[in-house]
DNA sequence: ACTTGACCCTGACAGC
DNA sequence: TGCTGTCAGGGTCAAG
């Protein structure tokens, strides 16, 4: 599920919990997630105060004290939740999928004790400890391209990472060393904005010499757009979500393209219908009507 | 060097 | 009701 958007959106609704407390205990409930969780995992954290929540790409940032980052990756069916800590809860009823919940921060902040709780079924997600004045050496990161709503995207940056490829646009763009944070929905909503089909070849972006052409530079707006848009949205669907029963991450987004397969166009005056294809084993929604 | 495909795992859903 | 097949928002690795 989680994309750039909705893990910026966990981390807002986080913050308000996790900055600044103590975590008095970390609970795990298995000893490994996609990879094994990292050794004395619980000790290491157990006792620690959280200074700050950041995120880098699709990753949460858990900024511990003494120079430790916890870092955490949702895959595609993490998500936390926030529960307060009754007193005498024992016979608390289990929400159906509580089996998926396997590792739990008991935090303390300004007195006030709640459970920050890790669901994910799948176990797609991963987390890893690392020295916060290394973070750069983190193999993920080292290769991570720059953020999509950062200034180090623009134009020229894409013409020279898209120039002489053939490789097809979909794929080039969930390329996480090109920009780093966009998956399958946001590629495909991005592709729709800047009328691109995501079967173009990403070289006929760039000129001859090396320079972005128009639909290229649309292209770059339309994808800082697209998630700045849905960052606005994830920030809303907060305040009404996080109350009612304290789950992040899986609010209800509209898309234009995405999931929308035999739908008519929302492109104004474009009247085709939306169509999903294959790519690199992956689904793709696009119209091609209007995206060329 | 680039690109694709299989794989990790569980749950939801459609069709029989 | 239950079975089976298909699909899912991510990343990694091997093979083409």
């Amino acid at each position: 599920m989680p994309e750039l958007p909705e893990v910026e959106t966990v981390r807002r609704g986080l913050a308000p919990v996790m900055e600044g407390a103590l975590v008095n205990r970390l609970e795990l409930n298995r000893a490994d997630l996609r990879f094994p969780l990292p050794e004395a995992f619980a000790e290491k954290v157990s006792g620690r105060r959280i200074v700050s929540l950041g995120r880098r790409a699709k990753y949460l940032l858990i900024e511990l004290e003494d120079d430790l980052t916890l870092i955490s990756h949702l895959g595609m069916s993490g998500s936390f939740r926030i529960e307060e800590t009754v007193q005498g809860d024992f016979h608390h009823a289990r929400s159906k999928d509580s089996k998926h919940d396997h590792v739990i921060f008991h935090v303390e902040h300004d007195g006030k004790h709640q459970k920050v709780i890790y669901n994910d079924p799948r176990r797609f997600g991963f987390m890893h400890l690392w020295k916060r004045s290394e973070l750069d050496l983190y193999p993920a990161f080292a290769e991570l391209g720059p953020e999509p709503t950062g200034n180090a995207l623009d134009a020229d940056y894409l013409a020279r990472r898209l120039s002489g490829k053939s490789q097809p646009l979909k794929g080039a763009l969930l390329d996480q060393t090109v920009i780093a944070g966009l998956g399958n929905i946001y590629v495909c909503e991005a592709l729709w904005r800047s009328h691109l089909s995501p079967k173009r070849q990403s070289g006929t972006l760039v000129t001859p010499g090396g320079r972005p052409k128009k639909e290229l530079t649309r292209l770059t707006e339309e994808i800082r757009a697209v998630i700045v848009d849905a960052i606005a949205a994830g920030g809303s669907s907060l305040r009404d979500h996080i109350q009612t029963d304290g789950s992040l991450g899986y609010f209800q987004h509209s898309f234009s393209v995405y999931d929308r397969e035999g739908e008519a166009c929302r492109m104004p005056g474009c009247g085709g219908t939306v169509t999903r294809i294959t790519q690199s084993g992956r689904s793709t929604f696009y119209c091609p009507t209007c995206q060329k």
